[in-house]
DNA sequence: CTCAGCTAGATTTTT
DNA sequence: TCTAGCTGAG
């Protein structure tokens, strides 16, 4: 143990050793966080004799929850089975399926993701007889999550916006939704965590249960919890207040998930006494690249503050590229990619980041074209693809009939011929008899034959299976017997998608052979919470493109952080909010604190947004940076020398995009092709449509280069079409 | 019921 | 400009 103490700096050993009493580890981007969570955990286990039991971890991804308990049983052996270490939502999970009856909510209930409550939202909003426009699932969706993370029910929540109209509509719909999600025993991932707060409020013995259990408790990344996340540890913790949170509030940077960095700002406050320590020894970048970081967060105010150092060497200076486009900033990327390789870097050695998905369109590209190897992180997860998720809803169906969530999602896929009219008509039996949709299919068979006749049996073989065959067969013949394999093979993506479905009964066999006691509700739980941990194999040498959110946690020698551009990064959302800046500055710091040794920030001085080209100025964030941090480099000053380079990139673009021309010579064509349509008629004008006939324009609005005509066909009525596109003809 | 064609909207997303 | 999701014609 001591050969463990030893191993860490001053800071590092207080935190570790700090077991009793609160304490805030203020832990700094690459300060060795994680080494300090399992060490302390080591420590308490073998040190001071803590049982295993009384120990809870929480994380927030299931990535850092095994990689912690990895770690620990590295360090300790098997004493760490014994521990909870978990995400807050599976130890929800955990702690609800044993009680949650005490809440009037069946025990064997269903946890619903983001598409089943958008769908959800949508049907609210539709019975409610509200606008989809008004009230889009979006924002409403954000809006009741909002909600759920600060503990509001929805009483609470139509109380205190009564007043305020767009607020109380909402009101309702969180009503509707809540109900409807608790008529078919069903919970959403925030229900997880608003529900354990409401069991351990509503029923004490079971918070003095686990305040027993619990002695110790570690919380990792504190500054992402929410209100309602705070407040469960409050409850947990508040008795005997043996809590350690590590975080770091200027990496807080998901306050649109309902993140709250007062949670950790106050925490001293919630636990007046706590031990704070800093650890500022950064482990992981050049002092430049701590220099440029540190400079940047120090405009931000209501910090806990830091100052990160390093033992370790200047480095390289940071370099500064300004494009004169989009096209030209990628072209730099591959270029620099390129003489990094020549100089031994390998492409897993690098990243590519940037602050929203759309910029790594023209990145991707200019990749594809000079044959770099690359992969984009974080795309679509494995179980948010359709197929999956098809599959999941006839798994949760199957578990669960008044699963109507579910029963919607799948009942015509693959196509039974029910339609809207017969939806509707099972619909309105079900709410005359307040029963759910499957209910009401099953408690009229009579009325119905083929699709849904078929449907029911099928779901009703499939149900007997439960229990008696592995869970791996029972997803095989989910797949085979709903006809769900014979569609997939008219689908163009059908051999993609019968491979993902093959990983997913490959996954239930894994499931099957290596839980102790596997069985259904178990492994569907773990479907929903655990996503593909993380399809990141640093093996595969590959540059790596990503969000800059979903680089947290992760480090590369070499990181370019494209689009430096102010209203590109920081976001144009962002732009007018003090407090939304200063998000994009911690969204800046946890970038740029990524790299290891080298850093390039790259932008443009125009780039294509939305189909049209705008200007744009250096990033605010660059202005922030001490000018001696880096060298700059201004494409515009070079444009003479770059022309000849840019104009065979355009080219070769616009060979990409009109494959038939073989070789040809390469002009410097950059015009798209000339839309045909008409953009010079004014109301009044009679036209002729290919589809609508003759009809006459009531309003032409020019809408950017195109007009927008408003036209009243004969015998067909007013139409909208745009001038460019529409094929309209001027009669005279 | 299905599919083509149009429209509106277009940060970030650990569970 | 691109695309997901809705609408209306077959």
């Amino acid at each position: 143990m001591n050969d463990i103490l030893n191993q860490l700096n001053p800071p590092q050993r207080e935190a570790v050793t700090a077991t009793e009493g609160p304490v805030l580890v203020l832990a700094g981007a690459g300060s060795g966080k994680t080494r300090v969570l399992t060490y302390r955990i080591a420590y308490m286990l073998e040190e001071k004799n803590i049982a295993p039991w009384n120990i809870l971890a929480i994380t927030f991804t299931n990535k850092a929850a095994n990689e912690m308990a990895d770690r620990v049983e590295a360090l300790v052996g098997a004493a760490a089975n014994d521990m909870w270490v978990r995400t807050f939502h599976s130890a929800c999970v955990r702690i609800l399926r044993r009680d949650i009856e005490r809440l009037g909510y069946g025990r064997n209930f269903n946890i619903i993701d983001a598409d089943d409550q958008k769908s959800l939202v949508k049907e609210c909003v539709r019975e409610l007889r509200l606008s989809e426009d008004e009230f889009p699932h979006r924002s409403v969706l954000a809006e009741i999550s909002r909600a759920k993370d600060g503990l509001y029910t929805p009483e609470e929540y139509c109380r205190e916006f009564a007043t305020e109209y767009r607020l109380s509509q909402v009101g309702r719909i969180y009503t509707l939704y809540q109900n409807k999600l608790r008529r078919s025993n069903d919970v959403d991932f925030d229900d997880l965590i608003m529900l354990t707060v409401r069991l351990f409020r509503e029923c004490p013995d079971v918070l003095e249960y686990y305040r027993n259990k619990f002695k110790y408790i570690l919380v990792d990344e504190y500054q992402d919890t929410n209100p309602a996340q705070n407040e469960l540890i409050i409850l947990l913790a508040g008795e005997h207040r043996n809590i350690c949170v590590v975080g770091d509030d200027d990496q807080s940077i998901y306050k649109f998930r309902g993140a709250d960095i007062s949670n950790i700002l106050e925490f001293e406050k919630a636990f007046p006494n706590a031990k704070v320590v800093r650890l500022e020894q950064n482990y992981r970048s050049t002092q430049n690249i701590l220099d440029a970081a540190n400079s940047v967060i120090k405009n931000n105010t209501g910090r806990k503050g830091k100052h990160l150092w390093t033992d370790g060497e200047k480095g390289e200076n940071i370099q500064v590229y300004r494009a004169n486009n989009d096209f030209d900033e990628a072209d730099y990327i591959v270029k620099q990619i390129r003489s990094l390789a020549a100089d031994g870097y390998r492409y897993g050695d690098i990243a590519v980041l940037f602050r929203a998905k759309s910029s790594s369109k023209v990145i991707e590209d200019c990749f594809m074209r000079a044959a770099l190897p690359y992969r984009v992180l974080s795309g679509l997860r494995f179980y948010d693809r359709k197929e999956i998720r098809d599959m999941i809803a006839y798994l949760r169906l199957i578990k669960n009939p008044d699963d109507d969530v579910s029963l919607r999602r799948i009942i015509n896929v693959p196509s039974r011929k029910i339609g809207k009219v017969t939806l509707d008509a099972i619909n309105s039996m079900a709410a005359r008899e307040g029963v759910s949709l499957y209910r009401a299919i099953s408690g009229h068979l009579e009325d119905f034959k083929g699709g849904v006749a078929e449907f029911y049996t099928l779901i009703e073989n499939l149900r007997s299976l439960v229990g008696t065959v592995p869970i791996d067969e029972l997803v095989q013949r989910v797949y085979e017997d709903s006809g769900y394999e014979k569609s997939l093979e008219k689908d163009e993506k059908g051999q993609e998608r019968a491979e993902n479905i093959g990983e997913l009964i490959s996954g239930a066999s894994h499931y099957t052979e290596t839980v102790d006691e596997p069985n259904f509700d178990d492994y569907m739980d773990n479907l929903v919470l655990v996503s593909d941990v993380d399809n990141y194999d640093e093996d595969t040498d590959a540059v790596v493109m990503m969000t800059m959110h979903a680089s947290k946690g992760l480090e590369f020698p070499v990181v370019f952080i494209c689009g430096f551009d102010d209203g590109v990064f920081p976001s144009v959302k962002a732009i007018f909010d003090p407090e939304e800046i200063q998000e994009e500055r911690r969204i800046c710091y946890v970038a740029i604190t990524r790299a290891r040794q080298r850093l390039y920030l790259t932008g443009s001085h125009s780039r294509m947004v939305f189909g049209k080209t705008s200007v744009y100025k250096p990033s605010r964030f660059l202005n922030e940076i001490p000018e001696e941090l880096y060298e700059l480099t201004d494409a515009r000053e070079e444009m003479h020398a770059r022309a000849e380079q840019l104009r065979e990139t355009m080219g070769a673009m616009m060979q990409k995009k009109e494959k038939k021309m073989p070789t040809a010579t390469v002009t410097m064509s950059a015009e798209k092709p000339k839309p045909t349509g008409n953009v010079n008629l004014k109301a009044g004008d009679t036209v002729s449509h290919p589809k609508f006939g003759e009809g006459v324009i009531i309003s032409a609005q020019p809408v950017g280069n195109d007009v927008h005509y408003k036209i009243n066909f004969n015998g067909v009525g007013e139409k909208n079409l745009l001038g460019l596109y529409a094929k309209l003809t001027k009669i005279n």
